[in-house]
DNA sequence: TTGATGCCTTGACTATTGTCAAGTTTACAA
DNA sequence: TTGTAAACTTGACAATAGTCAAGGCATCAA
């Protein structure tokens, strides 16, 4: 598949896209990059000149903030088909956190500049912008809400049931999309006591952990511990991965 | 003043309305009721079926969530002149919180119908939205990042930080807004373990508290101990209250 | 003035999470 | 296969925050 291929499939998968005109699309072909980067990479860092958007292509990117001194807080981590840097446009043309690769990566990178014109003359993509905007919005409440009212163990819990097929019954292997040290870092907590946490988890619901694999009998295991302390039903709605 | 006036003027200060058509305002007159509300009164709990929305015109509106066995986390708490409920457009027409006046508040009752149409009809206007909903992302992006890196003492430091005025020199006195145990809801803590910290945050920096009212030498004390463990520099943005 | 109520504080204790250090396992390249 | 680095786990301990109970201090109405 060629590289003007590829990213126009990629972005007509992007919910943003959905309704977009053709003649933007096409403008936004015409001036896309592929980019590979190695594990670690940074994109950007908080607070530069924003000047491109991104759409993930296949691996991971971590976005987070992080203080003087290196402590960070993990923001969000993007699998592919997953667009960022584009509210920049709304935030003084400066990105609102920093991009790291965590794994070799691939991103189509897009100029802002194409999306901002897009939007003053056609500002029906303002509406799927709004759309998104508010699905995110309601992640981040919901992340708030998981940190004051769910502890480690829980927080895991509902992190793996949202990996899986929600509706799925019976047995069932979920797999660690990436490290654990990175989940742990997700979820807001230290490797020590995500490694900790896990086994805890382990032995409330009898759920089996073999390295990056995990086997349930049921879902059913998970939801008891972890639903529980959340003010929405499972099966969680505006699931993002 | 007439309550069409007072509509009026309350419209007007909203940044999402600055830049709407007459006729949309209205329309949203028209229809606008004046709704008085006691302490502890909850206009709409999480996952109500949403046909308003709602601007503050005094007092606070505490947005929350809350487990089935009653554990809450506070989302927002927003004072006068802040508006609530209207992102439900593009979430199902459901709301994605409850609200509760937690002091004897006012707030202007507005049809989610009329703000519909318009965006519909007048696609311009959801550009003021999304200007909203990009700080609005920005501030819990930001919440999230203190929850993880800033302890209790230093969310209080950093909260008092963002009640005053920030470029303020020399000496200063601070009002807490509302009960101290709603302070401590909105850093996500519990009352005592505020009570205790604001002790701590004393000892460390030599504020002096009396009830509900702080007094600082300079804000520098407070900047040293908070904005240390922030990925933002000091004075921060994007505020809202 | 006197209760009464709710808010706030404090003490004692527990639970949870973080930190530091030491090991173990795993993955991968030479 | 072997060596090495990184990821992961575990132990010991410290720091932080939560829980429960009691008491102090406001505010407000009778």
């Amino acid at each position: 598949m060629s590289d003007a291929e590829q990213t126009r499939k990629s972005l007509k998968n992007i919910a943003l896209f959905k309704d977009a005109r053709d003649s933007f699309i096409a403008n936004l072909i015409q001036s896309a990059r592929i980019q590979k980067h190695s594990k670690g990479h940074v994109l950007f860092v908080n607070q530069d000149k924003a000047e491109k958007f991104y759409i993930v292509l296949n691996g991971w990117i971590k976005l987070f903030r992080e203080t003087l001194d290196g402590a960070q807080a993990v923001v969000d981590i993007l699998p592919a088909g997953h667009i960022f840097g584009e509210t920049s446009i709304f935030e003084d043309d400066v990105y609102p956190y920093s991009a790291e690769a965590v794994e070799p990566t691939e991103v189509l990178s897009l100029p802002l500049e194409v999306l901002k014109k897009e939007i003053e003359e056609n500002p029906k993509i303002a509406l799927s912008m709004l759309s998104a905007m508010a699905r995110y919005r309601r992640q981040q409440d919901r992340e708030i809400e998981h940190r004051t009212l769910q502890n480690a163990p829980q927080r895991i819990g509902c992190f793996l049931l949202r990996l899986a097929d929600q509706k799925h019954e019976g047995a069932i292997t979920i797999h660690l999309p990436y490290d654990k040290t990175l989940v742990a870092s997700r979820l807001g907590m230290q490797p020590e006591t995500f490694s900790r946490a896990l086994s805890k988890l382990k032995q409330a619901t009898g759920i089996k952990v073999k390295g990056a694999t995990v086997e349930l009998d049921s879902l059913d295991q998970l939801i008891n511990y972890s639903c529980a302390v959340c003010s929405s039903e499972f099966p969680c709605k505006d699931l993002s991965q």
